[in-house]
Formats: structure tokens, sequence, C-alpha cells
DNA sequence: AGCTAATCATAACACTGTTATGTAAGTCAA
DNA sequence: TTGACTTACATAACAGTGTTATGATTAGCT
């Protein structure tokens, strides 16, 4: 990568996390940058391109809190852990977050290169979330539970950045989410436990 | 309301139906309206006055589809047929459902009048999952159980708007949607009943 | 060296929400 | 009816947005 577009990629990320989409103009970004605004044009395409190197910047770190140290305690635990990690990033990179999910700019549509690092994140969810499953779970069910979970997490993530939730601290919504998942995953346990029994 | 003012309203609802906000432009709603557009800033506070209205419109609908017509069936049908109701006002009317959760403009906060109807809606889901529950469950405790069902089935609204979410149909989404929720519930209730027996 | 392609700057275009200015219409009291 | 005052509307402009056409400059390669 050249040392222009490292520059400006680094001036965006910055505009970024200081104000999230509404402080990302084109010409902020090139003004910061110290070069013109056709350089946005040059060496992206254009803000699309910006925002997809942002896009992917957020789901590398989703994807980097989902790694998991202490491979062999119980798998309950396991995502637990997980989760508590993408709850930090979500936290730490609202912006990056609610660019993940359209909750920051309605024209944009992430590049099929971006999509690809998002199902990259999704898949290893399923990894990790298959832990509780028999191993012989067909690929179908173990994505129905990842999406069981990573719907819970993120329901609660969108709500606490919704209006209304001002009634709630941050570190409790996190607590409120990890409990209700435990709730969940639980029940999902005593499901296939049921199961191997009969 | 005045007839201008009316017209004006249901110029904006169209185009926001037909394009959502990006099709919602100060010029395009005048146009359509046959009023300049100093009439959106006479008869209303410019365009965060126009989604505002939107936004009560959507929690409006949010709130009808929460209606229980069946009072006397088992508390978890009656559940599972709010949250179907919810689930086909997300569908029926994407638009206002994605600017209720800021996922359309990242620029627009909900008014004060806006905040207190997102608020009586919410009201009215504890009452709903408050069904399940012994009567004397203490109004916090309530209030969480029906943060844990909102956030769920958000998590899942959500997540089918996302853009990685190609690979399941919107049908299929909210059958998934609901069979997850009812192993939640019925985990809540069985947690409830356990506490009872002791 | 000479040619080609990429990089950059200026300025402009078409859009956005908003507002200052001026005009016309309606309201109400004397 | 007349005069004063408020409201409704229109035109045009302002400051901002993403994007691009037109040139100029630079870099890389044959």
């Amino acid at each position: 990568m050249s040392d222009a577009k490292n520059i400006i990629l680094q001036a965006a990320s910055e505009l970024f996390l200081e104000g999230g989409t509404s402080a990302l103009s084109v010409r902020a970004i090139s003004k910061r940058a110290g070069v013109s605004t056709i350089g946005i044009y040059s060496h992206f395409k254009g803000k699309q391109g910006i925002l997809d190197e942002l896009y992917i910047e957020g789901f590398e770190k989703v994807f980097l809190a989902m790694d998991i140290l202490d491979i062999n305690a119980p798998a309950r635990d396991v995502i637990l852990n997980g989760v508590k990690g993408y709850l930090t990033v979500a936290d730490q990179y609202e912006a990056h977050y609610r660019l993940i999910f359209g909750e920051s700019d309605a024209g944009y549509s992430p590049s099929e290169d971006a999509r690809a690092i998002a199902k990259k994140a999704f898949k290893k969810l399923i990894d990790v979330s298959s832990l509780i499953l028999p191993e012989d779970t067909k690929p179908t069910e173990k994505r129905r539970i990842a999406l069981e979970i990573w719907a819970f997490i993120h329901g609660y993530v969108s709500l606490k950045h919704h209006a209304i939730s001002t009634f709630i601290s941050p570190s409790q919504w996190n607590r409120l989410a990890l409990s209700a998942l435990a709730t969940h995953i639980d029940a999902i346990i005593a499901k296939y436990a049921v199961h191997i029994l009969k």
C-alpha cells in the first residue's frame, strides 16, 4: 500500500472514531490527510471505498474479539467469553459497529470483498457456538444456533444504541445481555441433552 | 390539522414507503405535495419534523400490532402472537422500522414527543410479556424480561436487514425468530416455575 | 529520451437542508 | 372600511455534500 493511501486511510479512521459518519466527509478526510479531494478517488473508489475499508476494519475487530484463549474451558464459558469480547468491541468501536449494521449511512452497501470478511466472521461464530452442540450436528442446524446467539446479542447492542434506552447504563446493558444469553444457552444445551438421552 | 399540512405529510409518507429515507428530500416532498420548499418549514420543523411524524407513525403501527385479541389464551401463545404481529409490521413498514432503529438517517434523533410514543409502546410490551411472570414480580424484573424478548426479536429483524443475510429468505427469518423466541420463553417460564416451587 | 499511465490540483456540477428577503393573504380591532 | 399584524407562500441564495471534467505534473517503463 502506497504512502498516500495509508495517510488517507489513517485520517479517515481518526475522523470516524472521533465523530462517526457525520464527521466523515470527503473534504474533511482530504483536508486532514493533506491531500486534494481527488486523492480519495484515485486511491479509493470514492467514499464507498473509504467506508468499505472501515467496514472491513470493524469486522476484523469483531473477528479478533472472538478469539478463544482457553480452549479447554467448558463450552458454555468459551462462548460467553467470546460474546464478552464481542460486546467490548461494540462499545470500543461503536462507529464501526453502527456502520456494519447500517446504522450510520443509509447510502452505503458493502462491496463483495467486504461481504467476504463478514462471512468469515460469521463462520467463526458458527465454530464457537457449535462447541455446545453434539459433533454430528448438521451444518444448517449449527448455523441456526449461531444465528440465535448473534441475533440475541446484537439485539441488545442495537437497543442500547436506541434513543429510548437512556434508563439503562452501558455496563448494565452488557450484564443484562450476558445473563440473558446464559439463560438461552443453557436452554439450548438442555434441549440437546434431552435429544441425546432419547 | 390544516389542509396543506396533511398534503405534505401524505406526500412524505408515500415517498418514504416507496424509497425510504434516500427518496425523502425536502424538495421531493414539496414537489409532490405541490407546495414550495418553505412549506415544510412553516408547517413542520423542517426535515426533522417530517421524520418525527414518520417515527411516531412507525411506533403506532408497532403498538397496534401488539394488540391482543384472545385474552384467554395461554400466556405463552399470547406473547408469540404479539411478536408475530411485530414481525409482520417490521416487514410491511420496513422503512419506518429502519427509521425507528436509526438504520436510515444518522442525523435524525427523535423529539420528546416521539420518544414518548416509543415509551408507550415499550410499556405495552412489558404488559404483554409480564403475562408469563408471577403477578408479584418486581417492575424492574418485568422490564428486564420485556427487554430480553425485545432484544431477541429485534436482533433477528436487524440481522435480516444486514447485507450478509441473503442466504435466508424473509419468511424463513420470521420462522427462525419465532421458534428461537419460543425456546427462550419456555426457559424463562421454567425458571420461574422452579422459583415458585422452592 | 520519449511514451504512457498514474497522481494531483482547481473548479465546477448536481444535489442536500436551511434561511434571508420580499410578497400576498388572511385576521382582528378601531 | 381602514389600518396594523400575523401567517403563508415563493424566489433565491448560502453552506454543505459526493462526484467528475479539465489540465498539469510526476513516475515508470520501453
